[in-house]
RNA sequence: GCCGGAAUGGCGGAAUUGGUAUACGCGCACGACUCAAAAUCGUGUUCCUUUUUGGAUUGAGGGUUCGAUUCCCUCUUCCGGCACCA
């Protein structure tokens, strides 16, 4: 018998699959295609790690079911080979990046092969291959003509190691997250990409495309969208307006200061002679502190008065503007007006300067009706001073809007001042004497209260004062029969008080007055003039409105994301297609002339200067200007690493195409990618940027669909064994060819990172596993082997067709739902019963062909080699990968018995056979007739029976 | 702080719409084969008590239900993302 030995299979299959170009996928074919993508490698120096080959073997078995099924699939694969690591790699090992990238593929390639990958080679292509990035400097020219490619003087993040400007998503953490190097600002002419201009747009595309929650969150997180407005603000004595942008126009009348960046552009003039020097200074200390510093929202305020004055444009008071460092200019408009009494940083400010606080919003419990009715009451809070606890009273479980845990509270009766009436409430309801106030604070709510004369609850708008009180709880007095009955007292942790109180409003308000939140949610407007009562949802709506009249604020919305800082000071990149002429400033170079090509040269490494390496190559940089033909010079700036892949996966369409980036018909053919899978990391960075890029390319009507991926799915990172990362310094990393080569073979691997766990989730890898998926590829080839000596049965066996056709069922719906692990379980499942079946009994050979045929086909798609070799060696010529996916026949899964669960009061007390589709009384009289359970049911009367049909049957005896 | 996700045996994990918790694999134990070992095959393996019977159990506590890993509330811990974003 022949033996299974991966080392000898594997090469032969993947040679055999290169020559007859089975995977090859085909233009224009009449057959449903199916666009399977992953992620094209970076090909670094360090090789594939067992990550990238989880998310490749996910790709590849979705790849093949639905090639077996009969699709036109496209599974590509290519390289993202421009960018810094290659760059730096060149430089230590001196070698030119082109070598380096060249080895680095080559090295990838024969990993990749090795692993048995059924991608369409014939469609591959590096980013940095002229043919590929003239289309990258071509699509960068349409950017260019639309004004969404423009040049700016920003303050850039910059990694002093890489000696580059950065994206804001290259950073993490203060740090540049390839290198980890702090980052520092510096101000540089930089090509911006206006990926602002859709942010609107990347958001509303997440509706029409299927991303996990997870994924869709991240990037609107991301994007950061917050409406508000921009509000003027005058400077007193001064024409000069200060424009503030705020979510919250409603509180404006608790705006009782204003803060600018300290690089506002206002500060300057500003500034009082007398506050010179103390502002300059102040500027000059916030200019040297880093950025992890700065963004440190653990540290204390600072801040400097520039000695002006504003107007509120409301309140028409003069208020104080200040500078500090927590205003950021790169957001909004660099200034805001700031509201003590409703932000916590604003708040943190004025008690550290002391400046007024202003209260104009009061916490609401329950929501504003109609038919309210105002109405003068208090809350108590009653401490006992020597635990801290607080006291509740717990009416009972919460039903309706009835019921749950509310401190004490009342009316104030007429001739009573509020604390008298708080003092009376606390008597009456929990008869503690020996009171003492301690705090109050004003508050607001609208709930349901208890009125003693109409005997029953109703809504009303209560307008009324919080108290904190202490009482000793050592005299107390008897209380009142009718009062004892309708609740009981419960004393809690003074912090927990606030999460246990039913009643929102009292909650917030409490807070406020004994945890010191600041109150920042929305409630009903006090102290704002004529908006007072009202929500303040409704107030800033009615607020901005009033102001949009005297043409004082503007609706704005604002978005924490950036524009795209495109240009990197390397030479291993894409060149910026732009020649700058001193009479016609930045012009593209013409399409014709394109690609512009990476001279090849001797020094690459980055300069001192913040200067592209180009810019010293006299003869590549000078050249003339292609609008007037004077003397010009190139732009010496390389793109990001992003760009490249930006677009690639369209080149895979028509990756030869030398006239344009790809031929409109199949682009129209392939579409948008059926399924995208990649890492979670790239959700902020290549998954946004690229949608960026298909937008604006839909927009220039060169795609026909609005989003580039239909559906996107995020791969979870596998740890090393010990649950942590895997990295090169901790030397943990699990080497993929090193599991092939050590005859375990790329099979037993692939099944291995499929089976450890759900493919989306982050889990640590088990050296372990990979033995049992082997074995278990073992004992399907010795079950497929041993064909010949079982196969002269003439016996039809129901158990055996039941068994295939059930595990038929389960792998193709597991396949659809990804759920890859619980599928090569029930593979598992089925060999070990086909084993028991043939150790019973020589069934007839048909059937035994017909299963066999059938499990090694489901197998395939998982572990592709071994499921040839055995589809050949099953008599078959023609590839398994191509051999048309089995279906099942339901009638074999139905059986003709089944076993019914029986509970006795929810407690499952036996089991009993019974024919399929029995109804109840007959599943009843089987139960009740068992002994196992009829002891449970002797001297007592069944009141209730639940049946489920073929599953269980549940019996409530009292 | 905000937004997402998770918590199940010694370990990775399974469980359609609420319906027999612990599939499958690893590990471990015992047995067969062997001079022996490996490999392979077979049996067992949540915990407690224990001859059986029985009892407990899906991070903790509560709720809804005949019945909850699944739904609701409260809490704890861990992971990912964002964060002085006005």
């Amino acid at each position: 018998m022949k033996r299974y030995n991966p080392k000898q299979i594997e090469p032969k299959w993947q040679r055999q699959w290169h020559a007859s170009g089975i995977y090859r996928a085909i233009d224009f074919s009449d057959k449903p295609k199916y666009v399977m993508l992953t992620e094209f490698p970076y090909p670094s120096g360090a090789g594939m790690h067992i990550g990238h080959m989880r998310e490749y073997t996910i790709g590849d078995i979705i790849a093949r079911h639905r090639r077996m099924q009969g699709d036109n699939v496209l599974f590509p694969m290519g390289y993202d080979a421009f960018g810094l690591p290659t760059e730096n790699f060149a430089i230590k090992n001196k070698v030119s990046p082109q070598q380096a990238t060249e080895e680095n593929v080559a090295n990838f390639q024969t990993q990749l092969e090795s692993m048995g990958f059924s991608f369409d080679w014939s469609r591959s292509f590096k980013t940095s291959d002229p043919d590929y990035y003239k289309w990258t400097q071509w699509l960068f020219l349409r950017f260019f003509e639309a004004g969404l490619a423009y040049r700016a003087e920003v303050a850039v993040n910059w990694c002093p190691f890489c000696k580059t400007g950065l994206a804001n998503e290259e950073v993490v953490n203060g740090r540049h997250e390839r290198c980890d190097t702090p980052v520092e600002k510096k101000m540089l002419n930089q090509w911006m990409l206006k990926i602002t201009d859709y942010a609107d747009r990347l958001i509303e595309g997440l509706n029409s495309v299927d991303y996990p929650s997870r994924i869709a969150d991240q990037q609107v997180n991301w994007i950061g969208r917050s409406k508000g407005a921009e509000i003027d603000f005058p400077v007193a004595g001064s024409k000069a307006t200060i424009t503030v942008f705020t979510t919250r126009p409603d509180t404006i009348y608790g705006a009782t200061f204003i803060v600018l960046a300290p690089e506002h552009p206002l500060v300057e003039t500003l500034t009082k002679p007398a506050q010179k020097e103390r502002v300059r200074s102040y500027i000059s200390s916030v200019q040297t502190e880093s950025e992890i510093d700065r963004q440190d929202t653990e540290r204390e305020k600072t801040g400097m008065f520039t000695g002006s004055y504003a107007i509120n444009p409301l309140t028409k008071d003069k208020i104080p503007i200040w500078i500090a460092d927590y205003i950021l200019m790169g957001y909004g408009t660099g200034a805001i007006m700031a509201v003590p009494a409703h932000d916590e940083r604003d708040r943190q400010f004025a008690e550290k300067f002391n400046l007024p606080i202003q209260y104009v919003v009061e916490p609401v419990g329950g929501k504003v009706q109609g038919d309210e009715i105002e109405k003068d009451a208090v809350v108590a809070v009653l401490k006992d001073p020597t635990t801290q606890d607080v006291l509740l009273l717990d009416w009972g479980p919460r039903r309706d809007r009835y019921g749950g845990m509310l401190f004490i509270g009342g009316g104030i009766n007429r001739g009573e001042t509020a604390a008298e009436a708080a003092e009376r409430e606390i008597k009456e309801e929990t008869g503690y004497l020996d009171i003492k106030l301690t705090a109050s604070l004003p508050y607001t709510v609208h709930n349901y209260y208890y009125s003693n004369v109409k005997q029953k609850n109703y809504y009303a708008r209560i307008r009324g004062y919080l108290f904190e009180l202490t009482s000793n709880r050592r005299a107390r007095q008897r209380l009142d029969k009718d009062e004892q009955d309708k609740f009981t007292l419960k004393w809690v942790d003074q912090y927990r008080a606030s999460r246990l109180v039913v009643d929102e409003g009292h909650a917030h308000i409490y807070d406020a007055l004994v945890n010191g939140k600041v109150f920042v949610d929305e409630g009903v407007m006090v102290n704002s003039g004529k908006y007072d009562k009202l929500p303040s949802s409704a107030a800033r709506e009615k607020i901005v409105a009033d102001l949009i009249k005297q043409g004082l604020a503007r609706e704005k919305v604002n978005y924490r994301l950036r524009d795209w800082i495109f240009s990197r000071q390397h030479y291993w990149g894409e060149p910026i297609p732009i020649i700058h002429c001193p009479k016609h400033g930045p012009v593209a170079v013409p399409d014709d002339q394109l690609p512009v090509e990476l001279p090849i040269v001797e020094h690459y490494e980055p300069t001192k200067t913040g200067e592209s390496p180009l810019a010293s190559i006299e003869d590549w940089v000078n050249t003339t200007c292609p609008v007037c033909g004077l003397p010009a010079k190139r732009e010496t700036d390389t793109m990001p690493n992003w760009a490249g892949s930006s677009w690639y996966y369209l080149r895979y369409f028509d990756p030869h195409n030398n006239e344009r980036f790809a031929e409109r018909s199949k682009l129209d053919y392939w579409g948008a990618v059926d399924l995208y899978v990649g890492g979670m990391e790239h959700t902020t960075l290549h998954l946004l940027y690229s949608r960026f890029w298909h937008q604006f390319l839909y927009d220039r009507g060169l795609v026909p669909t609005a989003e580039p991926y239909a559906a996107r799915r995020g791969q979870g990172i596998i740890l090393a064994a010990d649950g942590t990362k895997m990295s090169k310094s901790k030397g943990n990393i699990v080497n993929p060819t090193d599991v092939i080569d050590s005859g375990y073979g790329a099979d037993a691997l692939r099944l291995a990172i499929t089976f450890l766990a759900p493919y989306d989730q982050t889990t640590p890898w088990s050296p372990e596993a990979i033995a049992g998926t082997f074995r278990f590829l073992q004992r399907l080839w010795t079950l497929v082997q041993h064909y010949g000596e079982t196969s002269g049965g003439t016996i039809d066996s129901d158990e055996l067709m039941k068994i295939v056709n059930r595990t038929v069922k389960k792998v193709s719906a597991d396949l659809l739902s990804m759920s890859f692990n619980t599928a090569i379980a029930s593979l598992m499942e089925c060999v070990n019963e086909l084993y028991k079946v043939k150790a019973v009994d020589n069934y007839a050979a048909t059937q035994w062909q017909w299963a066999l045929e059938t499990i090694v086909k489901l197998t395939a798609p998982f572990a592709p080699h071994i499921g040839e070799e055995l589809w050949h060696d099953l008599g078959n010529d023609e590839s398994v990968h191509v051999s048309g996916w089995p279906g099942y026949d339901e009638s074999y899964i139905q059986t003709s018995e089944c076993v019914i669960a029986v509970q006795v009061n929810g407690k499952l007390r036996g089991q009993v056979m019974v024919g399929s589709g029995a109804d109840q009384a007959e599943v009843l009289k089987t139960a009740t007739a068992d002994s196992k359970i009829s002891r449970y049911l002797d001297g007592r009367n069944i009141v209730k029976v639940i049946y489920v049909p073929n599953k269980l049957i549940s019996l409530v005896v009292r």
